[in-house]
DNA sequence: AAATAAGGTCACCAGGTCAC
DNA sequence: GTGACCTGGTGACCTTATTT
C-alpha cells in the first residue's frame, strides 16, 4: 500500500532483484520467487538442510524458502477448504504453517532480542531483529519466558495480515496472545519428548519449584495440566500449528478498531474451516469431536497462564522480588 | 537476449547444425555439442593434440573442444561446492578453467589484435576478433604490454556472465582487471619457468630496465616482488586460474550498476567457493591459511601495477616521450 | 478501465539414460 | 564415445478474479 507509489525503488526481499516486483504472499517479491513459493509449498519438493553449510549461495532451495519463511510469506487459501478438490490446498496451508513452526523451534534455541521493549513498542517495530544469542548466555526462567515471548511475537509477525494491522490492534493482539502462543508451543515440546510436563527446551521449569507460599499441588497443575491434556490427545504438530493462528485471529479481542474485528474474523473463518477440514480427512467419523477437543485446548491454556500469574504472585509477595521484563507488564 | 527471438536463423557455433539449438554452457550450441562438452570436463578424455594437423575434420574431439573453449563455454557448479559428494563438480570446474588459461596462453605466443582501441570500444564490441601475428612482428615492451592487456580481455570474454553484462559495467570491469590479469598470468609463467623475476615469452623486461631517474632497487622490486612471492608460494595453474575469476567477480567496483553487483557477487561466491574447498582439498589442515595466502597475493598485483605505472611515468618525464596505447589510458 | 495478486503454461537449460 | 530423448526445476509471460 505505502509502497505502491516507490515500487521502483524497492528490492525482492528474497533475491534482492528490482524487476518484475510485486506483493505476492504477503511479501515483496519478485515473479520468480513467488513462483518458487508456490511451488514448494504445492509440492513439498525441498531440502530440508543446506547443502551449502553457511556458505550459501543465493541457488540453494533450501534456504532460498527459508528467506521465504523468514520474511513472512504465507499462504492464504481463499476457496472453500471444506471442498475435497481443494485438499491440496489445504496441504499447502498446513505445510506453510509447519515452515513457521520450525522457524520457531530453531530460533527458541539461540536467538534472543537485546533490551526491554514493552509490548506496544514491539507492535510498532514493524518487524523484530532477533540476534543470535552468545555461546555463554544465562538462561533462567526470567529469561526463558522473555524469550519464548519475543519469539512468538516474532511468529506473529510472519503473518502478513497481522503486519497490515494499525499498530494500537496489533499491539492488543500482541498483549493478549504472546503467553498462550509459548505454552501452545511448549505443550508440543513436551508431547514430542514423550513428558508429561511443559518446560523450557533446556529442562528449566516453566516456573520456580518449591517457592514459598504455594502447594506442590498447584504447581504440578501448572506444570502438567496442559501437558497432559496435549498428551491425551495426542496432538500433532499440524494441529499446534492451526490452533496457534486461529488463536491470534481472535475479533473478539477488546479495544480492537471494527476494520481489525473484521479483518481477523474473516482470517479465523479460513483456519478454523482448514482445522476441521483436516480434523474431517484425518479422523473420519470422529473429525467433529476432535475438532471440539482441540478447541478446548485454549480453555486449558488460558487456565494455565492465569496459575502462572498467580504463581509469579504468590512468590513476590514471599520473596525476594525478581526484575520483571516489560514485555510481562506492559 | 538478442539472440532468443531469433534463435531458429542462428547455428551451433561448435559444428555449425541448426536443429536442437540452445544456451548451453554459456553458448549458443546443439544438444549434441553441449553433451560432449559436458561429457569432456566431467571426464577429462580429450586429447591433448590434432591427430589431423591442420587438416581437421569435425570428428577431431580436441578442434571440437578448442572450439568450445574458444567460443567461451564455461561450467558454473551451483551446488555446493563444499559438499564432499561434489568433488567432481570442483574438478570439472577446475579443468574447464585451465582450459581458459591455456587457451591464453597459447594466444599470447602469437595472436593480436589490429588497431588501438579504448577500453569502452572493447567493451562495446562484445567479443575480439584476435588474428595471428606475422612472423616478423616486432615485439618490444609496449607490443607485450598491449597485446597481454588485448588478450586478458579477451579471457574476461570468454566468461558468459561477463557477456551478459550490460556495456558499461563491462568497460569498467575490464580497465580494472586487464592489467592484474596479465600479472597473474606473468607471475605464473615466471613460476614455470622457475625465473626470480617476472617477463614476457620471449624474455622481454616488464618495465625498460636502467630508465633513467628510477634506481635499480625500484626496478628490481617490480620485477621481482610477486614472482618471488609467487615462488615462495609454490604455487598451482588451478590457483592462478581460480584467482583470476575471483578477481574479475569483485562487485565492490565503482560505477557498477546494482544488478552488475549483485551478479558479480553472486559468482563472487562460487569461485570463492570453490577455491576454498580447492585449498581444503590439496593442503588438509593448512588449507585455511592458504587459501588467506593466495587471496593476499592480490595485494602485490595491485601494489606491482601501481609501480609499473609509477615508472612509466618517470621515464616518460626523462626520456623521449612513447606512443601508448588507448588501452592504457582510455 | 486500471491495478493488483493469484494461478497456469511453456520454452528453457542442466543433467541422466540408453540404444547405437 | 555419441546424441536423441527424457526429467526436474525455473521464470517470463499470460489469464483470471477481485478491488478501486
Amino acid at each position: 500500500m505505502m509502497f505502491s507509489t516507490e515500487l521502483a525503488l524497492q528490492e525482492c526481499v528474497i533475491c534482492k532483484k528490482t524487476e518484475n516486483l510485486g506483493f505476492n504472499y504477503g511479501v515483496l517479491t519478485c515473479g520468480a520467487c513467488k513462483m518458487f513459493f508456490h511451488r514448494v509449498i504445492f509440492t513439498k519438493k525441498v531440502e530440508s538442510y543446506c547443502k551449502y553449510n553457511q556458505n550459501c549461495t543465493s541457488k540453494c532451495r533450501h534456504c532460498r524458502f527459508q528467506r521465504c519463511i523468514q520474511n513472512g510469506m504465507l499462504y492464504t487459501p481463499i476457496e472453500n477448504l471444506l471442498n475435497a478438490n481443494n485438499q491440496d490446498m489445504l496441504s499447502a496451508l498446513i505445510f506453510n504453517l509447519s515452515c513457521l513452526d520450525s522457524n520457531r523451534r530453531d530460533k527458541l534455541f539461540s536467538y534472543h532480542l537485546i533490551g526491554d521493549p514493552t509490548i506496544y513498542e514491539l507492535a510498532k517495530a514493524g518487524s523484530l531483529k532477533l540476534e543470535e544469542r552468545p555461546a555463554d548466555y544465562r538462561m533462567d526462567v526470567m529469561e526463558w519466558g522473555y524469550i519464548s515471548g519475543i519469539i512468538s511475537v516474532d511468529y506473529m509477525y510472519k503473518l502478513p495480515f497481522i503486519k497490515s494491522l494499525e499498530v494500537d490492534d496489533r499491539a492488543v493482539i500482541f498483549r493478549y496472545c504472546y503467553f498462550y502462543l509459548s505454552l501452545l508451543s511448549d505443550s508440543l515440546r513436551a508431547f514430542n519428548s514423550k513428558k508429561a510436563f511443559i518446560c523450557f527446551p533446556d529442562g528449566t521449569e516453566v516456573v520456580k519449584l518449591n517457592s514459598p507460599g504455594v502447594t506442590k499441588y498447584f504447581e504440578n497443575k501448572i506444570r502438567c495440566r496442559l501437558a497432559g491434556r496435549v498428551n491425551e490427545l495426542n496432538i500433532t504438530n499440524e494441529e499446534i500449528s492451526l490452533l496457534s493462528v486461529i488463536l491470534i485471529c481472535n475479533p473478539a479481542l477488546p479495544n480492537l478498531s471494527s476494520s481489525a474485528k473484521i479483518l481477523l474474523a474473516s482470517y479465523q473463518k479460513i483456519y478454523t474451516t482448514a482445522l476441521l477440514q483436516y480434523c474431517l480427512l484425518t479422523y473420519q467419523k470422529t473429525g467433529p469431536s476432535r475438532f471440539a477437543d482441540l478447541l478446548s485446548l485454549f480453555q486449558v491454556v488460558i487456565k494455565t497462564r492465569q496459575d502462572i500469574s498467580h504463581h509469579f504472585v504468590i512468590c513476590q509477595l514471599n520473596g525476594p522480588p525478581a526484575c520483571l521484563k516489560k514485555l510481562f507488564w506492559s
